[in-house]
DNA sequence: TTAGGTGCAAACGTTTTGCAACTTG
DNA sequence: CAAGTTGCAAAACGTTTGCACCTAA
């Protein structure tokens, strides 16, 4: 999970988009391009909301469902991936490959957090196998309270 | 976890129930005596429109809002879990201490198996302490391809 | 030229709420 | 009898869709 050449990471994304978008014979309009660029340079789980708020800087006359059906095609396509952490909205997650990593979510100011655990995915894997079953993903989302000085100790995200 | 003793599991949780109303200035009514009864001894993971079914055997008469409220109040009372496994409705678990588990879906028929792993769920600790926090809670989902012989392989569980 | 995309507003399905009537403590 | 609860229907919420117009290929 490289910071480093995040660039590299976005090339290659709208490489797979466009890739992607080819086979379907989806065409890429000028909405479009705005919708996918601000969401891959995006480092955040961000709301249909405020990924709208976000595009609306950049071309004001953007409509919501375009940002909808934006994300669900990013989502068909394996380029995001929806996530749900309790508020009731759906957030989305730039699907950037060997980037896998789990949530934690601080409860007293909402903020969420990225860890990686090898032990535990090998773990879950071995679970599922003495199930019967062959994973094929998952979703591990730790809640927990701060012991941080810093922690602004309230809610941040509002339910809207 | 016992399956054994489930009838003194229940007793403890409607002890539990009773405190916890007792404290809030909550009252015991008919329609929530059956809706806690019901959710209690229901061992799934229900959707307040199985529940609703489920409670109108008892009494046809008692309205839908009820049953979200009480859950609500259940939920708040740490005496139920919500639980959202992607279709879009929330599912209720009942809370019994000392119970923790966690749930694999399968992909090809929706079905929901519990487990527990004590070794995922330490790790799981070390994992937040590492960030500075306290782990409270955490929800782990895996989703799996079956490799049973007897998989109906089919959706089961429709969107609403 | 035509399959596909946009923006709007209406529809959707789930959940929440306002309110008058009714219970509980 | 005061405070809490119910059931209804309406509202609210996030999301999806129908449609007439537009645009990329």
């Amino acid at each position: 999970m490289g910071e480093f050449d995040r660039e590299a990471q976005i090339e290659e994304l709208k490489a797979r988009l466009e890739k992607y978008m080819l086979e379907q014979g989806l065409r890429s309009t000028s909405q479009r391009r705005i919708v996918t660029d601000t969401f891959f340079d995006s480092n955040e789980h961000l709301s249909i909301e405020e990924l709208l708020a976000l595009v609306r800087e950049t071309d004001p006359k953007i409509g919501y469902a375009t940002v909808y059906r934006t994300l669900k095609m990013l989502k068909e396509g394996g380029l995001a991936y929806e996530r749900h952490f309790g508020d009731g909205v759906a957030r989305y997650e730039v699907a950037i490959e060997d980037d896998h990593h789990d949530h934690l979510i601080c409860l007293d100011c909402d903020e969420v957090f990225e860890f990686e655990n090898e032990a535990i995915e090998r773990l879950q894997d071995e679970q599922a196998k003495e199930l019967g079953f062959k994973l094929k993903h998952h979703r591990l989302d730790l809640y927990a309270r701060c012991m941080r000085e810093n922690c602004p100790n309230k809610k941040r995200r509002s339910k809207k």
